[in-house]
DNA sequence: GGTATTTGGTTTGTATACAATATGTATGCA
DNA sequence: TGCATACATATTGTATACAAACCAAATACC
């Protein structure tokens, strides 16, 4: 988010990122003690970050327990499912409205970045990368009120992403071709300011993402924990 | 929100508590030293509190210069507009549909807790009480994803609807009266499952607040910094 | 043999002392 | 007189030491 001025923001920043890269399991325990060696942190400030990534919901805070990555369930997926169209059309709509030239060439940049990372193959590089694009849309909408939903769906939507992620489908590799040439309708929507073409787009690109994740989340799983799937499949 | 069972929890409810009623003022300082004295705790959990704080939108931290409150900005009630009755909406829905039985029992308290603040005449209460009512909801409509924008949403409608609270004014009784009315509506749609009629009640919910708010926000007063004009009015 | 209780160790929560950074004032120079 | 710079002060950021709460294992009792 901010740049890497203090030790702070450094900690932050990799802790974010792996917890969004499911380097950092959902559930995962955050030992405070722990955290401090590994980053060369004191205890004060190291608390302190891991008080700020509750806030945004990257981890959740027990009482005299500690702090341990936020889960994701079942449950959790079928709010998302929900919440995301919605938030997500809203955002890009307001970005269409309120964006300004100079984030324009921030969000070409992050597109620019997107496609490299689509090439490179990892999928976590994607999914942060895909994040960052859909930010730079969240700064653009400049609505304070959505902007912790958008945020907070980001956040699981990259560990879904990357939770329900198969090399070897065909479809999935049509798709994130797919997903680049949106990205790239979704930046001239933007640029012509046409509000109700960015919420289309929303929309569709949203169905993208959708189609892949209800692929795999079958009635009768209903109890595997999301953010161990993939990985031990790969 | 959550019982106060240690002083830190007993800080941070008064200090949401007085910044949604605004005893503490979009943009005040709040420096550290004399929040631990006034509250007889250490500047460390002091410090975590204030964090919390942050991440849910009550102040903001700046590097090396303190917390303050969040302010409130012509800009900001304008983006108020466009996410309030969208999540509202969708919140209450939601509500109508994943609500279990003791949840309605805590939703008619909130009522009644609503009416009796209704009768008791102070502003602020009865904004405090009218977002515990509307918090409860947001239990409801158990949505890890729309909460947080609700929740955000659900603090500066308090402080605002205190702004431009102006006791004097018939059609604002009347208003009081309507929103009464309008919470009973919303309990029965809640009650009886009905996920339209919801949707419905709360954009009519929505259009009331509107239009109190609205009579007070002038094209020519675009500069005012809200927070500051019923009170010293009053 | 099973359950309850106590006890040791580990981890979190708090307080205080110290370091670093920012602000405001005063002084010197143009 | 105006501005810039240096210094003093206050406030924030960090580290460490201590207290309290939790967890697990071992022992005693039923």
């Amino acid at each position: 988010m901010q740049a890497d001025s203090s030790p702070k923001d450094r900690v932050y920043a990799t802790l974010v990122s792996n917890i969004l890269t499911l380097d950092l399991r959902p559930g995962a325990d955050l030992d405070e003690t722990r955290l401090c060696a590994e980053f060369g942190l004191s205890r004060t400030p190291m608390r302190e970050v891991l008080r700020q990534l509750a806030g945004e919901g990257y981890v959740t805070l027990r009482q005299n327990r500690g702090a341990q990555v936020s889960e994701m369930s079942q449950t959790s997926l079928r709010a998302f499912f929900i919440a995301a169209p919605m938030i997500y059309s809203a955002i890009l709509q307001l970005a269409a409205t309120h964006r300004s030239a100079d984030q324009i060439d921030t969000l070409r940049a992050a597109q620019a970045a997107f496609c490299t990372a689509l090439d490179d193959g990892d999928a976590a590089k994607r999914a942060l990368a895909n994040i960052q694009f859909h930010r730079v849309t969240g700064d653009m909408s400049d609505n304070l009120y959505l902007s912790p939903s958008f945020n907070r769906l980001l956040l699981d939507h990259a560990r879904i992403s990357i939770t329900f992620y198969a090399p070897q489908d065909a479809t999935q590799q049509r798709n994130i071709d797919t997903a680049r040439t949106q990205h790239e309708a979704i930046i001239d929507a933007i640029v012509a300011r046409d509000a109700q073409a960015a919420g289309d787009l929303a929309i569709a690109h949203w169905q993208l993402s959708r189609d892949e994740i209800e692929k795999y989340v079958m009635p009768g799983a209903l109890d595997v924990p999301l953010g161990t799937t993939a990985r031990s499949a790969g």
